[in-house]
DNA sequence: ATGCCGATTTGACCTACATCAAGGAGAAAC
DNA sequence: GTTTCTCCTTGATGTAGGTCAAATCGGCAT
């Protein structure tokens, strides 16, 4: 990687505390790749070569079981994936493919482990960010057990447009059948959940959103702070 | 705590590598408290004071919303919980009960954070649990949204025959009611899939289960290492 | 033994969601 | 401007799983 690159990434939540010098040795061995859209960059079973972090555009990780495929998250700047498996020195247990054409900073994994047991600052830097992970996947997980597929896409709703400056509009930052897979449902359902939200005032032009009435979506949702709001 | 219930708990996964200065210094000013069964050792939604671990009995993780529950997990001997809460110094995300009598070491929240800062050891042991746990509610999320219900219970029942020494017949660890909820489905969903497994030769007496066909029921659930397989 | 109690099972019914099959509708290609 | 493609919507229908209520089945105390 290029001088002018490794600085850039030096201020990656990953390296917060770390000294320099450590985070230099890792960068400087470490590949900033360009993917076009559609391309794996994960296939889940592989042993696990590179930490991923996104540094722009879009990443969806997913993962397939018999004929049918789930969309666990997707990612976006400056979020890391697949950190519990390459610190064990497992194999993925999800996929991953650009959604965009995204760059992506892929970082050795033996390098990971090796800074990992040898650094303390980098070492607490990623039980950080698997505490943070941990804490995002039980959220998700209580999301599925506790609620209808309606009221994942309300509360859906409701945290992206407040993530998104709570203009009274959002514009979906994918497609509706990447929304309905990660929001577990087929994407009829997706179609039909809408239509139903009419009457809570939330108006669908194609991608683009109008919540019309943000306390009668709030009413539906019924949001709680352990499954929605990220930041307790 | 006293010195030789201290000297029992130093070989804790969580103490792993730690220097026994700092492990004693921890578990010097922890709790090992004995709960009688069904009372709630944590609250959804309070400040994390105590780390905890179960050194004997069964404590179930649940979360409720609305008029709903769910169990996330039972854990046993060894296992620890609310670890992610507790690193961070956030609210609690799930609740926890004992099932039965269950003795629980308490370990301050902010010991553990002061060790996570100054030793680099206990700080690399909380990661690696971390990063356990974190690939845990991964599997656990993919068979949730991967899979029927139907399917969930012909693979839950492989995964504990074998974890229990694959004798052709398993006692249930807890009532059905709770491998249900942990289950994702009604318990009365529970007792159609256990008389729909009949087929395969799954014979159910109370809570003794005869596994009479192993290959069969192999067909059915058709386990895959990165649901299923927790040592890869 | 008898009766009570909680846990489970069974039956009847209902709802949420999936599936399959046609349509639109908008963007890009011709 | 028409074609074509992809994505989305809508309708019709099927099925998994939830709900409610009424048995049943053990244990355990009487």
């Amino acid at each position: 990687m290029r001088t002018e690159e490794v600085d850039e990434m030096r201020h990656l939540a990953l390296f917060k505390d770390v000294p320099a010098a450590v985070a230099e040795a890792m960068l400087r061995v470490s590949f900033l790749q360009r993917f076009p859209a559609h391309v794996e960059l994960v296939r889940e079973g592989d042993p696990a070569d590179f930490l991923h972090v996104v540094i722009d555009g879009q990443v969806e990780v997913f993962s397939a079981y018999r004929d049918r495929e789930t969309t666990v998250a997707v990612l976006g700047a400056g979020q890391s994936f697949i950190v519990a498996a390459v610190l064990l020195d497992r194999i993925y247990l999800k996929s991953a493919r650009a959604l965009s054409v995204a760059r992506v900073l892929l970082i050795p994994a033996e390098l990971v482990r090796r800074y990992f047991t040898e650094d303390p600052a980098f070492a607490r830097a990623l039980a950080l960010e698997l505490a943070f992970a941990y804490r995002g996947v039980v959220r998700e997980l209580k999301n599925q057990k506790l609620r209808s597929s309606l009221e994942r896409l309300a509360n859906w709703l409701i945290a992206y447009h407040t993530e998104t400056g709570a203009t009274g509009s959002i514009t979906l930052p994918f497609d509706k059948r990447i929304l309905a897979s990660r929001l577990g449902m087929a994407p009829e359902i997706l179609s039909r959940s809408f239509a139903a939200l009419t009457a809570y005032q939330v108006r669908v032009k194609g991608p683009r959103i109008e919540i019309g009435d943000l306390a009668a979506l709030h009413g539906l949702a019924k949001p709680t702070a352990t499954i929605d709001d990220p930041s307790v």
